[in-house]
DNA sequence: GCCAACGTTGGC
DNA sequence: GCCAACGTTGGC
């Protein structure tokens, strides 16, 4: 099992509208960058765990925990004319794409704000805080993960 | 294949 | 709203 951080703007989408979405979860669609499509298509499995942070707002920090329900499948919203996220250069044969599927496991309350990680020495390679990083899914390895649940449990 | 120009991300 | 950092595009 592998762990993960995904990044949302929480005007668009939280940590609470995951919880509302239930057992069925949310798609994790219009993700438009090759290396974070290359960790959705070939490396996010089942029952993968996803720490959801909150990007571009008041409350940054890590707000939330998520499970993978379903791994990778094309990106529906490719191929929708009327989406923003439409690629006219995708095909069905050979989707440029990748979705997953993930449904709410827990709410991390009070969120681990992203100036508390900052703080921990052992936390310096964790790509979140590197400086410019501006992946929207990236892998959290099992070191990091359990430092930062040391936070909140 | 290089690289300048451009658009986007995201913390501050 | 600013701007540094980065990814993508497209001319050559």
């Amino acid at each position: 099992m592998n762990y993960w951080l995904f990044k949302t703007e929480p005007d668009e989408f939280n940590i609470d509208d995951l919880e509302k979405r239930g057992e069925k979860g949310e798609c994790w669609e219009g993700i438009r960058n090759y290396q974070a499509r290359n960790f959705l298509r070939d490396h996010i499995k089942e029952n993968d765990l996803v720490f959801i942070y909150h990007s571009s707002c008041k409350n940054l920090g890590i707000a939330g925990i998520a499970t993978v329900v379903k791994a990778a499948f094309p990106d529906p919203f490719q191929f929708n004319v009327e989406s923003k996220y439409y690629d006219e250069k995708s095909t069905q044969v050979s989707p440029r794409w990748f979705a997953v599927q993930i449904a709410f496991k827990q709410k991390i309350t009070p969120l681990i704000t992203l100036s508390s990680l900052k703080e921990i020495p052992q936390l310096q390679s964790f790509p979140l805080l590197k400086k410019g990083n501006r992946l929207s899914v990236m892998p959290v390895s099992e070191e990091h993960w359990k430092l930062i649940e040391k936070i909140y449990k």
